[in-house]
DNA sequence: TGCAAACGTGTCAATTATCGAAATAGCCTT
DNA sequence: AAGGCTATTTCGATAATTGACACGTTTGCA
């Protein structure tokens, strides 16, 4: 979905990240050849990268001698999410929110226009959603996606209206629709979704504050539809509003 | 540490790539001249630079038209995670368990409240203990699962203490006790389980860790207690940690 | 056992992608 | 409006990158 920016690119970079993704989006080590032609590179090319990689340390030659990742790219991954300790801070709201509620509950970031994953809790339930840490899903279709997007929707709106795209027959697809949702958002404190981007999966989502207003993640819960009850939805609503509010207060003192 | 590389290195992927490391370890984004300046670059050559991470999605402008890493380098580490082979990484280590104590050795990831076992060593003694791979054993009663547990047991104690049920009559069933053994098992290094989940199976377990101390595994070795000696609970446990221990730096290395 | 195909690794001249300096365009502050 | 800052663009020179080829090893098959 990258947009031609017209400008140019350095093209032993990307090769090189391109190679690095590849090798750890993979299993067990891959030979010289094999990758270069997967990556329809030259095997001079490749094996040049792959050495520089090598030095740099992000890939390693295993026993077999075959390439691949070691963990230095994890390491540095993890420094992005390191430096908003959002983790550890919203950690013993999640847990409240787990036991509460039985359901999966998520921690999510801004990423664009969609929201990342970066932790959760497992529902008890036999019954549960699923979706892996790491995961994406478009801002405005899921609960904390929507609180998010609510907080910066005037910045956002245009951006996020022109990418509106349908994954269940509830996706809201037009832009009056959205400004209405999001008008409710605000005004509710927290945002519902009523299965807009996986069918029969509910959410709910609440976003947390820095001191200075600035929105950095929210709080979500998912639930499969024939988990909820009667006026459920008003009390995982409110629970996740306060949760996501706990964290926040939790935030400004440290 | 100067190796000697001998051969010569990408110096676009590796300036890229310095970037973007220094990038991931900072709270907040970072202007064009300033990042220069730090990295001894050219202006031009880091702004650059910086379109290409820009153009592939690693980096993004922030609305003060600064530069800051996205979450994508996150997410491309975090698939060297999901995909790295524990079993390839532990099993060396498991073979030495083995030839050790010649009784049946476990592989464990944390799996919720239990540890399920996803790789094993057969003992080769005529009395031995059996649980199948994928199989599943409370993390509370045995020794991977306990050596788990520790690690995590502020987040995970309350959950546990809930479903704590007895499975033999040495299987730990309060929380005082628990929080006892639990300390216990900190300091000692190594989880030991007297028979508390099978009767009159004994097992001990170490933590795995990844670098930055995360705990994503354990190993086991399951003994009938008739096996057992004088002083075989100190060797065997001490061999454990210290297998973990190996495995973790095996993973840690460059 | 031997042969052939495939692999990883070096070499090197050609070339082109990358570089740095300097010019331009934007943005605040005063 | 002018000054000082930063971000971006331009452009010729050049050094870094490139691909073809060669070399030694390993692997697989007959």
């Amino acid at each position: 979905m990258s947009k031609e920016t017209g400008h140019r690119v350095d093209s032993t970079l990307s090769k090189g990240l391109a190679i690095l993704e590849r090798l750890t989006g993979m299993k067990s080590g891959i030979g010289v050849s094999d990758l270069s032609r997967e990556m329809g590179l030259t095997k001079s090319n490749t094996f040049r990268l792959l050495q520089t990689l090598t030095a740099l340390g992000y890939v390693r030659r295993e026993p077999d001698r075959s390439y691949a990742a070691t963990l230095k790219a994890w390491q540095v991954g993890r420094s992005v999410v390191e430096n908003l300790n959002l983790r550890t801070a919203a950690s013993p709201m999640m847990l409240f929110l787990s036991e509460e509620t039985k359901e999966t509950i998520y921690l999510a970031v801004r990423d664009g226009l969609n929201v990342v994953y970066i932790d959760k809790i497992e529902s008890t339930k036999p019954i549960r959603t699923w979706n892996p840490i790491g995961g994406a899903a478009p801002i405005y279709c899921v609960g904390t996606g929507k609180a998010l997007l609510a907080e910066d929707y005037t910045l956002l709106r245009d951006q996020v209206v022109a990418t509106l795209e349908p994954f269940t027959d509830r996706t809201i697809t037009d832009a009056a629709a959205l400004d209405k949702d999001m008008a409710a958002t605000r005004l509710r404190g927290y945002g519902i979704d009523t299965g807009e981007f996986r069918p029969n999966v509910l959410s709910f989502g609440a976003a947390i504050h820095l001191p200075n207003g600035e929105a950095i993640g929210a709080l979500g819960v998912s639930v499969p539809d024939i988990n909820l009850g009667k006026g459920d939805s008003e009390r995982i609503g409110a629970l996740v509003r306060h949760a996501a509010c706990a964290v926040s207060e939790n935030l400004g003192r440290l």
